[in-house]
DNA sequence: TCTGCCATGTAATATGTTACATGATTGT
DNA sequence: ACAATCATGTAACATATTACATGGCAGA
Protein backbone atom coordinates (compact mmCIF):
# COMPACT_ATOMS: atom_id res chain seq x y z
CA UNK A 1 0.00 0.00 0.00
CA UNK A 2 2.67 2.41 -0.57
CA UNK A 3 2.14 3.79 -4.15
CA UNK A 4 -0.88 6.03 -3.10
CA UNK A 5 0.93 7.83 -0.49
CA UNK A 6 3.94 7.98 -2.63
CA UNK A 7 1.77 10.23 -4.87
CA UNK A 8 0.23 11.64 -2.03
CA UNK A 9 3.71 12.60 -1.11
CA UNK A 10 4.75 13.87 -4.65
CA UNK A 11 1.24 16.18 -4.87
CA UNK A 12 1.88 17.94 -1.78
CA UNK A 13 5.31 19.20 -2.94
CA UNK A 14 3.66 20.03 -6.03
CA UNK A 15 0.15 19.98 -7.02
CA UNK A 16 0.83 17.66 -10.60
CA UNK A 17 -0.98 16.18 -13.74
CA UNK A 18 -0.71 12.67 -14.32
CA UNK A 19 1.92 12.62 -16.76
CA UNK A 20 3.74 15.30 -14.19
CA UNK A 21 3.77 12.72 -11.98
CA UNK A 22 4.57 9.93 -14.36
CA UNK A 23 7.97 12.36 -15.21
CA UNK A 24 8.42 12.74 -11.61
CA UNK A 25 8.84 9.27 -10.76
CA UNK A 26 10.85 8.37 -13.45
CA UNK A 27 13.34 11.13 -11.62
CA UNK A 28 13.19 12.13 -8.00
CA UNK A 29 10.55 9.79 -6.24
CA UNK A 30 11.72 6.93 -8.58
CA UNK A 31 14.66 6.50 -7.03
CA UNK A 32 12.68 4.67 -4.40
CA UNK A 33 9.22 3.93 -5.54
CA UNK A 34 8.97 3.09 -9.19
CA UNK A 35 5.63 3.67 -10.99
CA UNK A 36 4.21 3.50 -14.90
CA UNK A 37 1.76 5.90 -15.84
CA UNK A 38 -0.88 3.19 -15.71
CA UNK A 39 -0.88 2.60 -12.18
CA UNK A 40 -0.62 6.05 -11.44
CA UNK A 41 -3.97 6.90 -13.40
CA UNK A 42 -5.59 3.95 -11.62
CA UNK A 43 -4.32 5.20 -8.50
CA UNK A 44 -5.08 8.83 -8.91
CA UNK A 45 -9.11 7.75 -9.74
CA UNK A 46 -9.10 5.96 -6.68
CA UNK A 47 -8.04 8.60 -4.76
CA UNK A 48 -10.06 10.88 -6.21
CA UNK A 49 -12.83 8.58 -5.50
CA UNK A 50 -11.94 8.52 -1.88
CA UNK A 51 -11.67 12.34 -1.23
CA UNK A 52 -8.05 12.19 -0.55
CA UNK A 53 -7.38 14.41 -3.59
CA UNK A 54 -9.59 16.36 -6.05
CA UNK A 55 -8.98 17.79 -9.68
CA UNK A 56 -8.31 21.59 -9.52
CA UNK A 57 -11.40 23.85 -11.54
CA UNK A 58 -9.56 24.88 -14.10
CA UNK A 59 -8.91 21.21 -15.68
CA UNK A 60 -12.23 20.11 -17.42
CA UNK A 61 -12.83 16.50 -17.48
CA UNK A 62 -12.22 15.55 -20.94
CA UNK A 63 -9.78 12.78 -22.43
CA UNK A 64 -7.00 14.51 -23.73
CA UNK A 65 -6.89 17.41 -21.38
CA UNK A 66 -4.62 17.87 -18.67
CA UNK A 67 -5.87 17.71 -15.14
CA UNK A 68 -4.46 18.88 -12.13
CA UNK A 69 -4.49 17.01 -9.08
CA UNK A 70 -3.84 18.42 -5.40
CA UNK A 71 -4.71 17.26 -1.45
CA UNK A 72 -7.34 17.53 0.66
CA UNK A 73 -6.96 17.58 3.95
CA UNK A 74 -8.02 14.09 4.16
CA UNK A 75 -5.27 12.75 2.28
CA UNK A 76 -2.60 14.23 4.59
CA UNK A 77 -4.06 12.87 7.46
CA UNK A 78 -3.99 9.36 5.83
CA UNK A 79 -0.40 10.21 5.00
CA UNK A 80 0.41 11.36 8.14
CA UNK A 81 -0.84 8.59 9.61
CA UNK A 82 0.62 6.01 7.54
CA UNK A 83 4.51 7.67 7.98
CA UNK A 84 3.82 7.20 11.89
CA UNK A 85 2.65 3.86 11.58
CA UNK A 86 4.67 0.52 11.64
CA UNK A 87 6.10 -1.48 8.26
CA UNK A 88 8.20 -4.35 8.74
CA UNK A 89 11.28 -4.00 5.93
CA UNK A 90 10.39 -6.27 3.45
CA UNK A 91 12.59 -9.18 2.77
CA UNK A 92 15.05 -9.17 0.18
CA UNK A 93 14.49 -10.07 -3.53
CA UNK A 94 17.03 -9.99 -5.97
CA UNK A 95 16.91 -12.06 -9.24
CA UNK A 96 20.91 -11.30 -9.59
CA UNK A 97 21.68 -13.42 -6.40
CA UNK A 98 18.93 -15.69 -7.43
CA UNK A 99 21.28 -16.50 -10.23
CA UNK A 100 24.10 -16.87 -8.64
CA UNK A 101 22.52 -19.33 -6.54
CA UNK A 102 21.35 -21.43 -9.67
CA UNK A 103 24.53 -20.76 -11.19
CA UNK A 104 26.47 -23.01 -8.27
CA UNK A 105 23.87 -25.55 -9.17
CA UNK A 106 23.66 -25.62 -13.62
CA UNK A 107 27.45 -23.78 -14.24
CA UNK A 108 28.28 -19.77 -14.46
CA UNK A 109 27.92 -19.84 -17.70
CA UNK A 110 27.24 -16.51 -19.46
CA UNK A 111 27.50 -14.92 -16.08
CA UNK A 112 30.60 -12.86 -15.74
CA UNK A 113 29.34 -10.76 -18.18
CA UNK A 114 25.97 -10.27 -16.26
CA UNK A 115 28.13 -8.80 -13.63
CA UNK A 116 30.11 -6.61 -15.67
CA UNK A 117 26.81 -5.06 -17.10
CA UNK A 118 25.20 -4.96 -13.64
CA UNK A 119 28.48 -3.10 -12.09
CA UNK A 120 28.35 -0.57 -14.95
CA UNK A 121 24.92 0.06 -14.52
CA UNK A 122 24.85 0.54 -10.62
CA UNK A 123 28.14 2.79 -11.15
CA UNK A 124 26.06 5.13 -13.36
CA UNK A 125 23.39 5.31 -10.61
CA UNK A 126 25.99 6.32 -8.03
CA UNK A 127 27.59 9.05 -9.94
CA UNK A 128 23.89 10.54 -10.61
CA UNK A 129 23.52 10.32 -7.07
CA UNK A 130 26.67 12.04 -6.01
CA UNK A 131 25.90 14.10 -8.40
CA UNK A 132 22.51 15.47 -7.18
CA UNK A 133 24.17 15.83 -3.82
CA UNK A 134 26.63 18.04 -4.97
CA UNK A 135 23.83 19.69 -6.57
CA UNK A 136 21.34 19.71 -3.94
CA UNK A 137 23.06 19.43 -0.68
CA UNK A 138 26.23 20.76 -1.12
CA UNK A 139 28.08 21.44 1.81
CA UNK A 140 27.39 25.22 3.49
CA UNK A 141 30.01 27.71 2.55
CA UNK A 142 31.62 29.78 5.35
CA UNK A 143 30.15 33.30 5.51
CA UNK A 144 27.13 32.05 4.01
CA UNK A 145 23.97 32.54 5.43
CA UNK A 146 23.42 31.41 9.10
CA UNK A 147 20.49 29.61 8.57
CA UNK A 148 21.43 25.42 8.64
CA UNK A 149 19.48 22.96 6.53
CA UNK A 150 15.93 22.76 7.18
CA UNK A 151 14.46 19.14 8.81
CA UNK A 152 12.93 18.42 5.77
CA UNK A 153 16.38 19.42 3.86
CA UNK A 154 17.92 16.53 6.54
CA UNK A 155 15.46 14.18 5.65
CA UNK A 156 15.77 14.38 2.13
CA UNK A 157 19.38 14.29 2.32
CA UNK A 158 18.99 11.46 4.21
CA UNK A 159 17.32 9.69 1.77
CA UNK A 160 19.33 10.06 -0.96
CA UNK A 161 22.37 9.11 1.03
CA UNK A 162 20.30 5.80 1.37
CA UNK A 163 20.83 5.47 -2.15
CA UNK A 164 24.14 6.50 -2.83
CA UNK A 165 25.17 3.72 0.25
CA UNK A 166 22.98 0.86 -1.55
CA UNK A 167 24.50 1.89 -5.06
CA UNK A 168 28.35 1.79 -3.38
CA UNK A 169 27.67 -1.40 -1.51
CA UNK A 170 26.34 -3.12 -4.92
CA UNK A 171 29.20 -1.59 -6.67
CA UNK A 172 32.28 -3.07 -4.17
CA UNK A 173 30.26 -6.46 -3.90
CA UNK A 174 30.36 -6.88 -7.99
CA UNK A 175 33.67 -5.81 -7.94
CA UNK A 176 34.73 -8.33 -5.59
CA UNK A 177 32.45 -11.25 -7.14
CA UNK A 178 34.31 -10.92 -10.62
CA UNK A 179 37.84 -10.69 -9.34
CA UNK A 180 37.06 -14.03 -7.40
CA UNK A 181 35.42 -14.90 -10.89
CA UNK A 182 38.50 -14.31 -13.20
CA UNK A 183 40.62 -16.29 -10.02
CA UNK A 184 39.16 -19.53 -11.01
CA UNK A 185 37.47 -19.75 -14.71
CA UNK A 186 33.95 -21.21 -14.47
CA UNK A 187 33.82 -24.80 -14.64
CA UNK A 188 30.93 -27.68 -14.15
CA UNK A 189 30.24 -28.11 -10.81
CA UNK A 190 28.86 -30.57 -8.02
CA UNK A 191 25.39 -31.75 -8.54
CA UNK A 192 24.70 -30.62 -4.68
CA UNK A 193 25.87 -28.77 -1.37
CA UNK A 194 25.23 -28.01 1.83
CA UNK A 195 21.58 -25.50 2.04
CA UNK A 196 22.70 -23.69 4.72
CA UNK A 197 23.22 -20.50 3.21
CA UNK B 1 9.55 -14.33 -13.86
CA UNK B 2 11.91 -15.40 -10.89
CA UNK B 3 9.85 -17.29 -8.94
CA UNK B 4 9.88 -20.58 -10.75
CA UNK B 5 13.45 -20.76 -11.52
CA UNK B 6 13.85 -20.08 -7.82
CA UNK B 7 12.05 -23.62 -7.18
CA UNK B 8 14.37 -24.87 -10.26
CA UNK B 9 17.33 -24.31 -8.01
CA UNK B 10 15.66 -25.37 -4.67
CA UNK B 11 14.85 -28.69 -6.50
CA UNK B 12 18.05 -29.08 -8.38
CA UNK B 13 19.55 -28.98 -4.56
CA UNK B 14 17.28 -31.95 -2.87
CA UNK B 15 13.99 -33.09 -4.18
CA UNK B 16 11.04 -31.85 -1.96
CA UNK B 17 7.54 -31.46 -1.47
CA UNK B 18 5.78 -28.15 -1.36
CA UNK B 19 6.04 -27.89 2.38
CA UNK B 20 9.21 -28.65 2.40
CA UNK B 21 10.08 -25.73 -0.18
CA UNK B 22 8.28 -23.54 1.79
CA UNK B 23 10.37 -23.96 4.70
CA UNK B 24 13.51 -24.09 2.75
CA UNK B 25 12.00 -20.38 1.20
CA UNK B 26 11.95 -19.26 5.31
CA UNK B 27 15.66 -20.03 5.42
CA UNK B 28 18.44 -20.11 2.71
CA UNK B 29 16.62 -19.62 0.12
CA UNK B 30 13.92 -16.71 1.02
CA UNK B 31 16.87 -14.73 2.46
CA UNK B 32 16.58 -13.39 -1.65
CA UNK B 33 13.69 -14.60 -2.87
CA UNK B 34 10.41 -14.82 -0.61
CA UNK B 35 7.76 -17.15 -1.53
CA UNK B 36 4.34 -17.96 0.17
CA UNK B 37 3.12 -21.60 0.09
CA UNK B 38 0.53 -20.84 -2.15
CA UNK B 39 2.82 -18.90 -4.56
CA UNK B 40 4.62 -22.27 -4.46
CA UNK B 41 1.86 -24.76 -4.99
CA UNK B 42 0.84 -22.37 -7.75
CA UNK B 43 4.00 -22.51 -9.54
CA UNK B 44 4.91 -26.45 -8.71
CA UNK B 45 1.42 -27.13 -10.54
CA UNK B 46 2.65 -25.02 -13.36
CA UNK B 47 6.03 -26.77 -14.02
CA UNK B 48 4.51 -29.89 -13.56
CA UNK B 49 2.15 -29.07 -16.48
CA UNK B 50 4.98 -27.41 -18.63
CA UNK B 51 6.65 -30.81 -18.20
CA UNK B 52 9.82 -29.12 -15.89
CA UNK B 53 9.24 -31.14 -12.74
CA UNK B 54 7.59 -34.51 -11.78
CA UNK B 55 6.20 -35.81 -8.93
CA UNK B 56 8.18 -39.06 -7.80
CA UNK B 57 6.21 -41.95 -8.16
CA UNK B 58 5.86 -43.06 -4.11
CA UNK B 59 3.44 -39.76 -3.54
CA UNK B 60 -0.15 -40.30 -5.03
CA UNK B 61 -2.26 -37.35 -5.99
CA UNK B 62 -4.30 -37.30 -2.67
CA UNK B 63 -4.76 -34.08 -0.91
CA UNK B 64 -3.36 -34.58 2.26
CA UNK B 65 -0.71 -36.95 1.14
CA UNK B 66 3.27 -35.71 1.11
CA UNK B 67 3.87 -35.29 -3.04
CA UNK B 68 8.13 -34.71 -3.88
CA UNK B 69 8.84 -33.41 -7.39
CA UNK B 70 12.03 -33.81 -9.09
CA UNK B 71 13.39 -31.87 -12.00
CA UNK B 72 13.62 -32.80 -15.26
CA UNK B 73 16.06 -32.35 -18.10
CA UNK B 74 13.67 -30.00 -19.73
CA UNK B 75 13.55 -27.60 -16.22
CA UNK B 76 17.65 -27.59 -15.98
CA UNK B 77 17.80 -26.37 -19.24
CA UNK B 78 15.31 -24.10 -18.53
CA UNK B 79 17.51 -22.99 -15.52
CA UNK B 80 20.61 -22.83 -17.21
CA UNK B 81 19.03 -20.47 -19.92
CA UNK B 82 17.79 -17.97 -17.56
CA UNK B 83 21.12 -18.28 -15.10
CA UNK B 84 23.20 -17.43 -18.85
CA UNK B 85 20.57 -14.67 -19.69
CA UNK B 86 20.20 -10.86 -19.24
CA UNK B 87 18.05 -8.90 -16.49
CA UNK B 88 18.93 -5.48 -15.56
CA UNK B 89 18.43 -5.05 -11.56
CA UNK B 90 14.85 -3.78 -10.48
CA UNK B 91 14.40 -0.18 -9.51
CA UNK B 92 14.97 0.46 -5.63
CA UNK B 93 10.83 0.13 -4.06
CA UNK B 94 11.71 0.75 -0.33
CA UNK B 95 8.52 1.93 1.86
CA UNK B 96 10.70 3.23 4.57
CA UNK B 97 12.64 5.63 2.37
CA UNK B 98 9.48 6.57 0.95
CA UNK B 99 8.32 7.32 4.23
CA UNK B 100 11.30 9.38 5.42
CA UNK B 101 10.28 11.91 2.37
CA UNK B 102 6.69 12.06 3.03
CA UNK B 103 8.09 13.07 6.86
CA UNK B 104 9.44 15.80 5.48
CA UNK B 105 6.42 17.07 3.99
CA UNK B 106 3.85 16.20 7.22
CA UNK B 107 6.30 15.64 9.75
CA UNK B 108 8.68 13.17 11.50
CA UNK B 109 5.87 12.27 14.30
CA UNK B 110 6.44 8.22 15.12
CA UNK B 111 9.38 8.37 12.89
CA UNK B 112 12.64 7.81 15.63
CA UNK B 113 10.67 4.94 17.01
CA UNK B 114 10.19 3.16 14.24
CA UNK B 115 13.76 3.41 12.62
CA UNK B 116 15.21 1.78 15.97
CA UNK B 117 13.19 -0.90 15.42
CA UNK B 118 14.29 -1.41 12.26
CA UNK B 119 17.60 -0.56 13.17
CA UNK B 120 16.89 -4.06 15.80
CA UNK B 121 15.90 -6.25 12.89
CA UNK B 122 18.61 -5.19 10.26
CA UNK B 123 21.07 -5.97 12.74
CA UNK B 124 19.28 -9.54 13.99
CA UNK B 125 19.19 -10.22 10.50
CA UNK B 126 23.11 -9.48 10.14
CA UNK B 127 23.39 -11.73 13.51
CA UNK B 128 21.96 -14.30 11.29
CA UNK B 129 24.15 -14.25 8.37
CA UNK B 130 26.96 -13.78 10.19
CA UNK B 131 26.60 -16.67 12.04
CA UNK B 132 25.83 -18.85 9.09
CA UNK B 133 29.44 -17.63 7.63
CA UNK B 134 31.20 -18.44 10.72
CA UNK B 135 29.73 -22.03 10.38
CA UNK B 136 29.69 -22.91 6.41
CA UNK B 137 32.03 -20.64 5.12
CA UNK B 138 34.93 -20.99 7.80
CA UNK B 139 38.41 -20.41 6.28
CA UNK B 140 40.28 -23.76 6.19
CA UNK B 141 42.52 -24.29 8.97
CA UNK B 142 46.25 -24.58 8.40
CA UNK B 143 47.12 -28.44 7.23
CA UNK B 144 43.81 -29.09 6.43
CA UNK B 145 42.48 -31.34 3.26
CA UNK B 146 44.59 -29.49 0.48
CA UNK B 147 40.90 -28.97 -1.93
CA UNK B 148 40.10 -25.48 -1.51
CA UNK B 149 36.70 -24.49 -1.75
CA UNK B 150 34.54 -25.63 -4.59
CA UNK B 151 33.32 -23.38 -7.26
CA UNK B 152 29.82 -23.77 -6.16
CA UNK B 153 30.94 -23.32 -2.66
CA UNK B 154 32.60 -20.09 -3.99
CA UNK B 155 29.34 -18.67 -5.55
CA UNK B 156 27.14 -19.57 -2.08
CA UNK B 157 29.33 -17.43 -0.24
CA UNK B 158 29.27 -14.79 -2.54
CA UNK B 159 25.71 -14.90 -2.58
CA UNK B 160 25.26 -14.66 1.68
CA UNK B 161 28.23 -11.57 1.61
CA UNK B 162 25.80 -10.00 -0.48
CA UNK B 163 23.25 -10.13 2.08
CA UNK B 164 25.44 -9.66 4.96
CA UNK B 165 26.76 -6.52 3.27
CA UNK B 166 22.96 -5.32 2.67
CA UNK B 167 22.42 -5.70 6.23
CA UNK B 168 25.93 -3.95 7.59
CA UNK B 169 24.76 -0.99 5.28
CA UNK B 170 21.48 -0.62 6.86
CA UNK B 171 22.61 -0.58 10.13
CA UNK B 172 25.10 2.13 9.24
CA UNK B 173 22.77 4.40 7.52
CA UNK B 174 20.35 4.19 10.67
CA UNK B 175 22.29 4.56 13.02
CA UNK B 176 23.86 7.75 10.92
CA UNK B 177 19.53 8.24 10.83
CA UNK B 178 18.98 8.41 14.24
CA UNK B 179 21.79 10.08 15.27
CA UNK B 180 20.90 13.05 13.28
CA UNK B 181 17.45 12.96 14.43
CA UNK B 182 18.56 13.12 18.39
CA UNK B 183 20.31 16.19 16.80
CA UNK B 184 17.58 18.39 16.11
CA UNK B 185 14.48 17.11 17.34
CA UNK B 186 11.03 16.69 15.11
CA UNK B 187 9.36 20.03 14.12
CA UNK B 188 6.58 21.11 11.53
CA UNK B 189 8.37 21.52 8.22
CA UNK B 190 8.38 23.82 5.66
CA UNK B 191 5.29 23.27 3.33
CA UNK B 192 7.25 22.69 0.04
CA UNK B 193 10.89 21.80 -1.08
CA UNK B 194 12.92 21.16 -3.75
CA UNK B 195 12.06 18.09 -5.96
CA UNK B 196 15.58 17.22 -6.66
CA UNK B 197 16.54 14.13 -4.98
C1' DT C 1 -13.22 -39.38 19.52
C1' DC C 2 -11.03 -35.24 19.81
C1' DT C 3 -7.22 -32.21 19.31
C1' DG C 4 -3.37 -30.68 16.98
C1' DC C 5 -0.43 -30.67 13.35
C1' DC C 6 1.12 -31.95 8.60
C1' DA C 7 0.17 -31.18 3.88
C1' DT C 8 -2.13 -29.57 -0.16
C1' DG C 9 -5.02 -26.68 -2.10
C1' DT C 10 -9.04 -22.74 -3.49
C1' DA C 11 -10.82 -18.09 -3.66
C1' DA C 12 -10.71 -13.34 -3.46
C1' DT C 13 -8.24 -9.35 -3.63
C1' DA C 14 -4.42 -6.24 -4.44
C1' DT C 15 -0.67 -4.86 -7.03
C1' DG C 16 2.25 -4.57 -11.06
C1' DT C 17 3.20 -5.05 -16.21
C1' DT C 18 2.43 -4.84 -21.19
C1' DA C 19 0.01 -3.53 -25.11
C1' DC C 20 -3.01 -0.73 -27.07
C1' DA C 21 -6.74 3.18 -27.85
C1' DT C 22 -8.31 7.93 -27.99
C1' DG C 23 -8.52 12.87 -27.95
C1' DA C 24 -6.04 17.53 -27.95
C1' DT C 25 -2.38 20.64 -29.52
C1' DT C 26 1.26 22.33 -32.28
C1' DG C 27 4.09 22.84 -36.23
C1' DT C 28 4.68 22.08 -41.33
C1' DA D 1 -4.29 17.83 -44.24
C1' DC D 2 -0.67 15.54 -41.95
C1' DA D 3 2.71 14.12 -38.54
C1' DA D 4 4.51 14.44 -34.07
C1' DT D 5 3.81 14.95 -29.43
C1' DC D 6 1.20 15.64 -25.17
C1' DA D 7 -2.08 13.65 -22.18
C1' DT D 8 -5.41 10.48 -20.40
C1' DG D 9 -7.14 6.34 -20.32
C1' DT D 10 -8.77 0.72 -21.20
C1' DA D 11 -7.96 -4.13 -21.38
C1' DA D 12 -5.66 -8.16 -20.55
C1' DC D 13 -2.58 -10.44 -18.14
C1' DA D 14 0.94 -11.71 -14.55
C1' DT D 15 2.28 -11.82 -9.98
C1' DA D 16 1.71 -11.42 -4.91
C1' DT D 17 -0.96 -11.40 -0.62
C1' DT D 18 -4.54 -12.80 2.61
C1' DA D 19 -7.95 -15.65 4.27
C1' DC D 20 -9.87 -19.79 4.31
C1' DA D 21 -11.00 -24.99 3.15
C1' DT D 22 -9.98 -29.94 3.05
C1' DG D 23 -7.98 -34.31 3.99
C1' DG D 24 -4.51 -37.37 6.47
C1' DC D 25 -2.16 -38.86 10.47
C1' DA D 26 -0.61 -39.35 15.31
C1' DG D 27 -1.19 -39.22 20.08
C1' DA D 28 -4.07 -38.19 24.55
Amino acid sequence: MSLPHAILTALLERPSSGLELTRRFDRSIGYFWSATHQQIYRELGRLEQSGCIRALKSAQPARGRKKEYEVLPAGRAELTGWVSGREDPRPVRDPLLLRMRAAAVVGTEGLPDELRRHLALHERQLAEYTDIEARDFAPRTEGAEPAGPTEADRLRHLVLRAGIELERMWVEWLTEALSEASTAPAAPTTPAGPDGA
